[in-house]
DNA sequence: GTCTATAACCTGATAGAC
DNA sequence: GTCTATCAGGTTATAGAC
């Protein structure tokens, strides 16, 4: 009963750093960031950092292993649904990771930038096969058109969808695109790219 | 006369650095490079690197701007030539492109990072308003789907492009695919994102 | 657990000899 | 122009007081 007064707007140092070296890790990657940087963030003294993670390596480790599964988890209850249709699941693929983008819009460069440092070490933490390899999706794939290989449908859609994201800063920069603006523009995609998907699928 | 006498393959110094910035930038960026690095892969001293570019940033400056460039120009030609009907120059874009990436891999990855992290220190540099701003393919775009805005097209025709690029590094870690492989699904992405581009353009 | 002070190290840049 | 040696500044990590 005692333990139960512990407010919940508590949130333990460990946690405070945590949340302060995800955003700045997700937001300079790994080489751009000072621990100081993440202390600051976090309201606590640099030397806290090393005694709850012992060093830059080991913090960045368990926030990259997170992120990874974060970027890859949305993909993993669809893709091996059997009692979802191909057309279907390519809409939820779209809508759920267009939702999760918009939350962690620094999620995907982040990632592709720090696994291109480090191809190796992130080799099993990703479980790309999880998601390319015998998966209900690719079997759909393959059965509504043998003639292309899967992973052409895989890059589109995910292409379409990401690519979104990562162009952001680069219209943004141009004065070509508002936030508002581009809210509404991930919104439409929504819809379109299912649809642009679908005739994908059917072209001879 | 005698200058002819100066043999091809003695590139100067400052050459040799130069190439040398441009490998190591673009495979690790600016914050992860450093210009030890640079000195050696060039074969030359640190100091040299400090006697011919001055700085770390004024070297780093120099090959962002070339290197941006070079991912925007091959654009320039086409978008505008009012000669060349739509679905010619969407099949010129995207051939265009892949073939470029073919040969500069890391260029997307780069820019996108560098870009993020300096966002209004490139806005004159891109002239990405060059290429989306009364181009003669923006112009063929919103005749043909008045109903979508361009830009919609132009996210998904060069995500299924430049993603095909930047995933490279998730499938080949993840044992999905070899270099071998990958250069034959390049190649026929060079056919089936123009013929996806056309199925899109005539969706209702 | 949390802080201040400092050690140990790394990196960019320069001085000065050749 | 090119090198070696070194400085100056910044960054990670730790020691030690509270």
């Amino acid at each position: 009963m005692a333990k139960s007064i512990i407010k919940e707007k508590d949130i333990s140092t460990e946690e405070k750093i945590r949340e302060a070296a995800q955003k700045i890790f997700t937001q300079k990657g790994f080489a751009a960031t000072r621990t100081r940087d993440i202390a600051e963030e976090a309201g606590i003294n640099l030397a806290l950092l090393n005694y709850y993670f012992r060093s830059k390596e080991k913090l960045f480790e368990q926030i990259m292993t997170e992120k990874v599964q974060q970027l890859f988890s949305v993909l993993y209850p669809i893709v091996n649904d059997t009692s979802i249709k191909l057309e279907k699941k390519i809409e939820l693929i779209v809508t759920n990771y267009i939702d999760m983008l918009m939350a962690n819009p620094d999620l995907p460069l982040f990632v592709l930038s720090e696994v291109r440092n480090n191809p190796d070490h992130f080799r099993e933490k990703m479980g790309v096969e999880k998601l390319m390899k015998n998966t209900d999706l690719i079997k759909q794939l393959k059965e509504k058109r043998p003639d292309i290989h899967p992973v052409h449908f895989m890059i589109s859609i995910l292409g379409m969808t990401v690519f979104t994201f990562l162009s952001k800063p680069i219209f943004q920069s141009a004065g070509l695109i508002t936030e508002q603006e581009f809210k509404k523009l991930a919104e439409e995609r929504k819809i379109l790219i299912p649809k642009w998907a679908n005739a994908m699928l059917k072209t001879k």
